[in-house]
DNA sequence: CCGAGTTGTTGAGCCAGATCAAGGCAAAAC
DNA sequence: GTTTTGCCTTGATCTGGCTCAACAACTCGG
């Protein structure tokens, strides 16, 4: 026996198998535009969907080999590095659409450990048969290559918010930000629940844990939020932009 | 006239121009290896060599459309990010065969300003040319795939010197891998030229200039290094290295 | 060779955020 | 229903790196 049976994986996966990516509502999260019934197809027949993975479970952990990329389906994850002496770097928040994993292809090995942060499922994407499949869909391969830009793209942006921010821009971008994946995932743009703690969102954002709790707490003060545990409601979202656009003032 | 005419440009490019892709010594750096000599031919018949950009150019600016990537022939590029608030964050410096422009791919349009520090040249990808043509080479469309998925690998190691590191870590981390670019492309690892000021370093590193100055300093007292201005000596690695990865003990 | 602008060094003092410490709360475990 | 455990908040204190400031050294055009 592997030590992975097959088998109720796949009667878990049963009654996701039938929700392809053709007619999943993630598809223009995931998916390029645009892509013919055949091609749709040809895509459904290579991701395998429905993997359910639970809370604090790793979908992979650094030094694994390489070979799918994934598509949060539902759920939350995180991503991380840890560096040689043991400390941790949050790299990122991962939602509904997202596709992670996009590190490993340079090494053919995973680079961070993807956390779920709570009960959540992915889709898989053997990367190989996709690029073999992009190499007859053109926007398939640019579309993996616009995410791959993307997340540079994001990546500078928290560079620029760890070089040059300080802790209540930090975490009022952050708190924007969220709002804003939420809003374009059909959530309440001013009302959401945070999947992690207060020290993952310090290790995102460069701070300890304490500076965070202290500065959501000063947001409330100031009328801008609301907080109750990991309930955060946005009273006043132009404060917080204020303060992320004209801090050094 | 346009302001660039075309005919200096050409004669500057001229005798770069027989230096195709297939003979230049750099073709391990930035193109995939076991290329086909047919293959190797019509790279070359997309790549434009030879353009020339003088120190503190602009090779591109955020906004700008973006229509190739650019590799790093000759010289020394920064790449960085400015907020809406006028803020500039350093997020790359770019040597001799690396590959810049990547995270234009994901709109279209330059999402950052890419400035030689020295008199350099670089050849000019069209990108979507570059695109069909990898439909055709398989290792062609997975090394560009490769080369972005290495940067977001390099750019989780900044964040993590950006959110976990202590500045002397920090400077200490910049020179070794400087040090082990150069020696990459066989330069001397243990003594090379700064081409950025203390205060692109300082960028880069989320430090002000004076910090990098004073560190700098701290580390040629301490005998690890020798500085003489932008000239860099590296006298006891290890004793960096141990900076690195032991700090927070 | 001079003078202006740029870049780098160094010192003194301050403050944002880290660190250390104590206690509260809610959900899970027993 | 009590205990445990993990997570969060708040207070007090400390400090690394920032700020402000002066000056030194280098670069480059004239």
């Amino acid at each position: 026996m592997s030590m992975l049976s097959p088998i109720p994986v796949r009667e878990i996966g049963l009654k996701h198998l039938r929700q392809a990516c053709s007619s999943c509502s993630l598809r223009e999260l995931c998916l390029p535009l645009g892509l013919s019934p055949e091609e749709m197809h040809a895509v459904d027949a290579l991701v395998s969907q429905g993997k359910p993975i639970k809370r604090g479970e790793a979908l992979y952990r650094a030094g694994e080999p390489f070979r799918s990329l994934f598509a949060v389906r539902l759920g939350f994850f995180k991503t991380s590095v840890v560096s040689e002496d043991g400390r941790e770097q949050v790299t990122g928040f991962h939602m509904t659409g997202d596709l992670i994993g996009l590190d490993a292809v340079s090494t053919d090995f995973h680079t961070c450990d993807s956390i779920a942060l709570e009960d959540s499922e992915v889709c898989e994407l053997p990367f190989s048969d996709m690029e073999e499949l992009a190499r007859k869909i053109p926007s398939l391969q640019h579309h993996f290559y616009k995410v791959m830009s993307r997340e540079i793209v994001r990546d500078h942006g928290v560079m620029l918010l760890l070089g040059n921010m300080k802790a209540e821009e930090r975490i009022a971008a952050f708190l924007l930000n969220l709002s804003q994946r939420f809003a374009l995932r059909g959530y309440s743009s001013s009302s959401f629940h945070l999947r992690m703690t207060r020290e993952e969102i310090g290790s995102y954002l460069g701070l300890k844990l304490e500076t965070v709790s202290r500065t959501l707490s000063k947001f409330q003060d100031q009328g801008f939020i609301k907080v109750q545990n990991r309930l955060i409601e946005l009273i006043d979202q132009d404060a917080l932009r204020h303060l992320v656009s004209n801090c050094p003032g």
